[in-house]
RNA sequence: GGGGCCGUAGGGUAGCCUGGUUAUCCUCCCGGCUUUGGGAGCCGGUGACCCGAGUUCAAAUCUCGGCGGCCCCA
């Protein structure tokens, strides 16, 4: 049994383990285990997220380790991040002379090789990204997937350009990317471009995705930076224009982690567990025998028969010696979308039952009607089922306010507030909660508008977001 | 950043205040019988006092430190 929704944090601290996601009892803090189920789900949603990053960037991987000197060059950049930076000081018995940092992100590894790889207009764009592990010494709350001291699924891109306007142009095209994916894992999103106060240390401006989770607070999913020429300057990465001139390249990064993964099961789940779209399920349709003494063996060819007939899929046949009620509760637990039930009376008529895990009720269909397009088009009209359940739970937890008051009493209730502010005033919003930023365009699902009246001076605002946040 | 609570089998717990027998109960796990259309039943079995130091004839219980976890407020 699970903790219902409603208890948002003992439901996910259960989920996680009963589900076998991770198992949380490594024994130092903010550092978990991946199960073989939990890891599938990542292996499954990565897949996705190089997918589209392929089409136009390239895979790399760079060291850990981060010499002190290099990651201490871009000081801006240092300030945000040095009070939580693991130090390497030792190798063996011996004090290193130069200490190394366990990467926190990887702007500093990667520019001053980005310096040596590029010499002349011709070498531009690079986009590369990498997904490693990251570690900060956070010391607030750790939680799993969520607050981490090792994220270890922290995809990260890193590109260099021409010119300031080709590097606004990549921000775009980042953020396309990331509604492709995010889209894809039915997860409703807004983004906002961070204050100036809480953008990346280092960068031009952040753009970032935010969901809302089940208890009304925000889990920031994504983030796009414009680091123009800032960390050019900083680490010397000039190229030769075609007019023989030397400029400094103007570059972005943005990254993913597995908060995307905490997100797919906060949004999705409900009180019997893990729901999981069809195309990120390890297990994507389980077949569940019921054996009447006696009969069988009719029972196990007709499941043998359909398992053999969905190979095309990720298929379970759960011969295992529990009584079928037990099998249901597990399967729907780790979010199996399509279950298939088989006894004696199906196996008479040639039948089956099915189920689908988001909802409840049961049917019949003749066996011979059972295909691979059948399959498909279920897992189809799940997903839009799932997509507009998603939507409304989002929708109903997001609050547009015309008054200072009607924000204080939203973040209160645990609601994302949307008002309009000014530059000179939104400031002041941050007594009220998490400052998320300017909403950057307008979903579909929402209904308002991204200009109006400044809620504090009454000068010309912009729609801002105001929450309280993970 | 500030405050509070807690650590007993794989998971959840009783015992702790008031130190003293073989450490309670549920669940999981293993073996057997039996059963199977929404978490079956019976019998038997394995398994624990976070780590270190101190006080004491005696510590799960008291004190200190460490490590780990949870909650509230900024």
């Amino acid at each position: 049994m699970l903790p219902p929704k409603d208890s948002f944090s003992e439901w996910y601290h259960e989920l996680i383990q009963q589900a076998e996601i991770m198992d949380i009892r490594y024994p130092v803090k903010g550092l978990y285990v991946w199960l073989p189920f939990g890891f599938k789900i990542r292996q499954l949603v990565y897949s996705k997220l190089r997918e589209i990053l392929d089409r136009d960037h390239q895979e790399v991987y760079f060291p850990t380790l981060i010499p002190e000197d290099m990651l201490m060059k871009e000081s801006e950049h240092i300030k945000g991040f040095e009070d939580e930076v693991y130090w390497v000081t030792h190798g063996g018995l011996e004090p290193l002379e130069v200490k190394l940092a366990l990467r926190p992100t990887s702007e500093t590894a990667i520019y001053p090789m980005f310096k040596l790889w590029i010499r002349s207009h011709a070498d531009l764009p690079i986009k590369i990204y990498q997904i490693v592990n990251v570690f900060r010494y956070e010391t607030k709350h750790t939680r799993p997937l969520i607050r981490l001291r090792e994220v270890t699924s922290f995809k990260e891109a890193h590109t260099a350009h021409r010119t300031y306007e080709e590097a606004e142009e990549q921000v775009k095209s980042a953020i396309e990317i990331y509604k492709e994916f995010y889209d894809f894992l039915i997860i409703p999103y807004l983004i906002f471009k961070r204050p100036e106060w809480d953008k990346f240390p280092g960068a031009d401006y952040t753009i970032a995705f935010d969901t809302l989770m089940p208890d009304g607070r925000t889990l920031q999913i994504g983030t796009v930076h414009n680091l123009a020429d800032n960390f050019a300057k900083t680490f010397d990465i000039k190229y030769e224009t075609p007019e023989g001139d030397h400029a400094y390249v103007h570059q972005t990064c943005y990254g993913i982690s597995e908060r995307c993964i905490a997100s797919l099961i906060a949004i999705h789940g409900d009180d019997l567990g893990l729901i999981l779209p069809f195309e990120v399920a390890p297990v994507q349709i389980v077949i569940i025998p019921i054996l009447y003494k006696g009969k069988e063996e009719g029972v196990l060819e007709l499941s043998r028969r359909l398992y053999e007939r969905l190979k095309n899929f990720r298929v379970v046949l759960d011969e295992s010696d529990e009584r079928p009620g037990a099998k249901y509760y597990k399967w729907e637990l780790k979010g199996v979308p399509i279950r298939f039930e088989i006894g004696p009376k199906e196996y008479e008529n040639d039948e089956v039952v099915v189920s689908f895990r988001d909802e409840r009720r049961k049917f019949r269909v003749k066996f011979d009607e059972v295909s691979d397009d059948l399959i498909l088009k279920w897992a189809k009209e799940m997903r839009e089922r799932l997509r507009s359940r998603a939507i409304e739970s989002v929708k109903g937890k997001v609050v547009f306010c015309e008054s200072l008051d009607d924000v204080a009493k939203s973040v209160e209730g645990r609601r994302l507030a949307l008002v309009h502010v000014c530059e000179k005033c939104e400031r002041e919003l941050e007594s009220y909660g998490s400052v998320l930023g300017q909403m950057q365009e307008k979903p579909d699902w929402l209904n308002v508008e991204l200009e109006g009246e400044c809620v504090v001076c009454r000068g010309k605002g912009y729609l801002v977001g105001v929450a309280k946040t993970y």
